[in-house]
DNA sequence: TAAAAAATACCGAGTACTCGGTATATGAGA
DNA sequence: TCTCATATACCGAGTACTCGGTATTTTTTA
């Protein structure tokens, strides 16, 4: 690609309103031309059969072929690709499973829209970024550090280690015998966070907190 | 508001990239004016009382005071505010707690623009615009393109097809229901993916197939 | 066509979880 | 200092899940 042509970008996301606003953001920059869009997966794969970009940003959450599966694919059909994630996640074992799969570049959807400007242009230029999240070097210090996350939900400190257990799959009786305390502890902190977070069950706490990036 | 003014837009989202993204849209419609932006309900609430929208755009995912606790303070603090509501969750339910808190409108972020702009209309003008979802098709054919899957875990399509409703949170009795199965065969299939993926517990499998990213 | 795999169903004993609460003690905040 | 929030503990009845298997039928594959 020579100075004086433009990036070619293509973007892959679900969420028809995000795309579209992120299109409209691109297109404010002289040096970018969005070339197309997908909603998901295998859409994305049939599109760049016709229209090869220089740039392809994609989410990791969709359906019909996620965006991890999809880049896989894209990979390995076309090592040359440049992919660019966007992701709502946020921590550093995706960089690292990212960067396995050959992908160029990973930001979260809280970044700011000069530093993705950058980032394609780097990206676009053979380069590679990949944000780094704030220090989350234990699992305990990532919860410790998401105090947002106890704020958000009007959860406990309690509640939350109870949580976090639980995703590690952990049965009541273990969780009580880990943090020492009665298994009817448990239960009442459980049943307790089960009627904040409005949802139904052990492993709809479970759920909850996986989609939550707690685990 | 006559017919002469601008419908008065805040928006709040913690993604900086999808906010900005939307401003653009809005603003492109010549009737709309997007007065604020605020990244989390706490910033959301002091703006408001500063400069008090038409309708007020939120996600409900969001630190330092989620958008239903925002909604709430802000509904009981200004009982005339229009509030629309656009979440990636997707399902009735939601619809239906929404509209106990007061709020005017519910729209998933996989819209279509058109109809955003539409639904700011009507909200403004005193309707209210709750979208109900489809039926789980996409899901059903997420699970259908996911062959990788599959192969790589040695599991069987109606293998997938319970675990895909395990992750829903149906219980066992639940998906027997859903698939004319006897309830035996629920859990010998669940016994049957317990072991070939290493797990332990439902819990375990539950674990798995979120962190693989099947919901 | 036969073998293998998948899907289905069953069982009993035992463990785990859920649901609806109630209750007391301690520490934090107003 | 008082109120509120948090942490702790308890309960019984009922539902759900787990763990070992076994077994038959249907579908797929070689």
């Amino acid at each position: 690609m020579d100075n004086t042509s433009s990036i070619k970008i293509i973007l892959v996301d679900d969420h028809k309103l995000f795309i579209d606003g992120l299109c409209g953001l691109l297109c404010t920059q002289p040096d970018f031309e969005v070339i197309g869009k997908a909603s998901n997966g295998k859409e994305a794969l049939h599109l760049i059969n016709k229209t090869f970009p220089d740039v392809l940003i994609i989410d990791l959450n969709m359906p019909i072929l996620d965006g991890q599966a999809a880049s896989e694919k894209m990979i390995s059909l076309f090592p040359s690709i440049k992919i660019l994630v966007l992701s709502m996640y946020n921590n550093n074992s995706l960089n690292t499973s990212l960067k396995t799969l050959g992908i160029k570049g990973y930001l979260p959807k809280d970044t700011d829209t000069e530093l993705l400007f950058c980032v394609v242009r780097d990206i676009a230029q053979g380069k590679s970024y990949f944000k780094q999240t704030e220090s989350f070097l234990t699992f305990q210090n990532k919860f410790n550090a998401d105090d947002d996350f106890l704020k958000k939900h009007n959860l406990t400190i309690r509640e939350l280690e109870i949580l976090k257990l639980i995703c590690k799959n952990f049965s009541s009786q273990q969780i009580a015998n880990t943090l020492f305390i009665s298994l009817f502890t448990v239960d009442t902190h459980r049943k307790n966070m089960i009627q904040k977070l409005n949802v139904d069950k052990k492993t709809g706490l479970l759920n909850f907190a996986l989609k939550h990036n707690l685990a």
